[in-house]
DNA sequence: TAGTGGTCTAGACCACTGG
DNA sequence: CAGTGGTCTAGACCACTAA
């Protein structure tokens, strides 16, 4: 009867439509692992052309609250919308943009048991992997912005003799050359107080404050290949984010399809 | 002509257009920057109709590789697909979660100009935000883990009057009054020399070394409605995260070009 | 104002799933 | 087999942007 008055003029009809299956699921109207109504069923009910109810269900898809199956039907996954805040950091430009903007300088390459590095390695005293250390430096300054000490575990350890181990992430090299990806990175950002000896390479009086940076290279099995620690003078160093806002709740169906912000820089400062 | 022949059976069209725009884009035909041909063009250029090259587009869109405004056009934002690493932070879990283990302790309240706190506020020295400084305690410790300090834009400061305001991050108080969403989270860490007054509230020494995590929150309309200043003793926190790669969304479609992993997306469902 | 993408309709046929 | 979602067409009008 007032199949017209649910509309105004101003949303898009689909986002309407989006946001009273939402609440609907929200309601416990449809259980998750149940069916919505068919999109003719639905098409009947708002009195909508198929088309607008397929755009309303895509919304539903893209916030992960259903899922389509061909054959099948429309199924609920979830009753809310989970907010994520999330902070991209893309392969390509970020990584490597770090490390173009910077350049390496190896001082040392040893076999080591996994007890002797400086972070946890997996493994034990029988396995040993090859850990490079090294400075790097900021494109145009003398003095170094960190110190840092890779190791690889010990299939991959060949990747270290490559020409450009010094212009290119190690991590990278392994994938090309052994086709590990890695799958997930863990991060472990400390304060320090700077070793003396790690100090005189950085040019900083011995025992000054210090930002620690450990990574954990993890592969799609699982096993951690690559562990970086990086410790950077406090004043020469700032590690920044950004978190944004990956799904809207409710009523806010304006979700930013359109807004890609480029994610994070893990950046260098200059003081 | 081949318009005809350009399409099998097997693959739906938008897919093939899609793929033909995207090799396109990554042989340079159309530059990062540039506009691509408008729908009506490539409706033309390809013998299909406006909905199914708008599916097509669509899929670029996804992947990150254009962006559509109305009025203007298809913008092509990037010539390759990029392999993102996603660091996720659940709002309900996470944050919270912090809070929830954690209690705070308000030492001073007051409302300063912008340039008299610790990290720069944005707006001039007649803008007074409302400022909380105070502790905070791990549940089971008797020392304190931080000292802090959060800044409130003056039109919220009414919400740090609150009664839950010391078991609640305050920036989802100003949600749960204003309605007003942090849609981006900014993060900066450092390492710092504690200063001695903070140091003395802190329980360690006078200059040690510590963390400092400044925070600011973003609305969804661009503006930094509130700061937050974080001081960690270094021995008493480390700041970790988790980086998982993520895909690119349409996994149909990029399998062609990129060889990823099939079905990663979506359903759990098996045959 | 002209031209863009955004929304919407009312049809159609196909591919897939389950009984 | 009947019914589902997947793809596709040929129109239409609107909202926005730039000249």
């Amino acid at each position: 009867m007032s199949a017209v008055s649910l509309f105004d003029a101003k949303r898009p009809r689909y986002h309407v439509v989006a946001d009273a299956l939402s609440r609907a699921i929200q309601q416990g109207t449809y259980p998750v692992g149940t069916l919505l109504p068919t999109e003719a069923v639905l098409c009947a009910r708002f009195g909508l052309s198929r088309q607008t109810i397929r755009e309303a269900i895509r919304l539903l898809v893209d916030l992960g609250l259903a899922s389509r199956r061909q054959g099948v039907g429309t199924r609920v996954e979830r009753r809310d919308v989970s907010q994520t805040y999330v902070q991209r950091l893309e392969a390509v430009s970020d990584i490597w943009q770090y490390v173009e903007e910077t350049s390496r300088k190896v001082l040392k390459v040893a076999d080591i048991p996994a007890e002797g590095a400086r972070a946890p390695l997996p493994g034990d005293g029988t396995r040993k992997w090859r850990m490079l250390e090294g400075l790097r430096f900021a494109a145009d300054e003398r003095r170094p912005i960190a110190w840092t000490q890779v190791c690889v575990a010990p299939e991959y350890a060949a990747v270290t003799d490559a020409k450009d181990r010094d212009r290119v992430p190690i991590f990278s090299l392994i994938e090309q050359r052994f086709g590990v990806k890695a799958s997930r990175i863990r991060q472990d950002i400390s304060a320090i107080s700077i070793r003396s000896d790690v100090a005189k390479l950085l040019r900083v009086p011995a025992k000054s404050v210090g930002l620690s940076v450990v990574r954990e290279y993890v592969s799609t099995q699982g096993d951690v290949f690559e562990v970086t620690i990086s410790v950077h003078p406090a004043e020469r160093y700032h590690y920044s984010m950004q978190l944004d806002l990956a799904y809207a709740s409710d009523s806010a169906f304006t979700a930013d399809r359109l807004t890609l912000p480029a994610g994070l820089r893990g950046s260098s400062s200059k003081k």
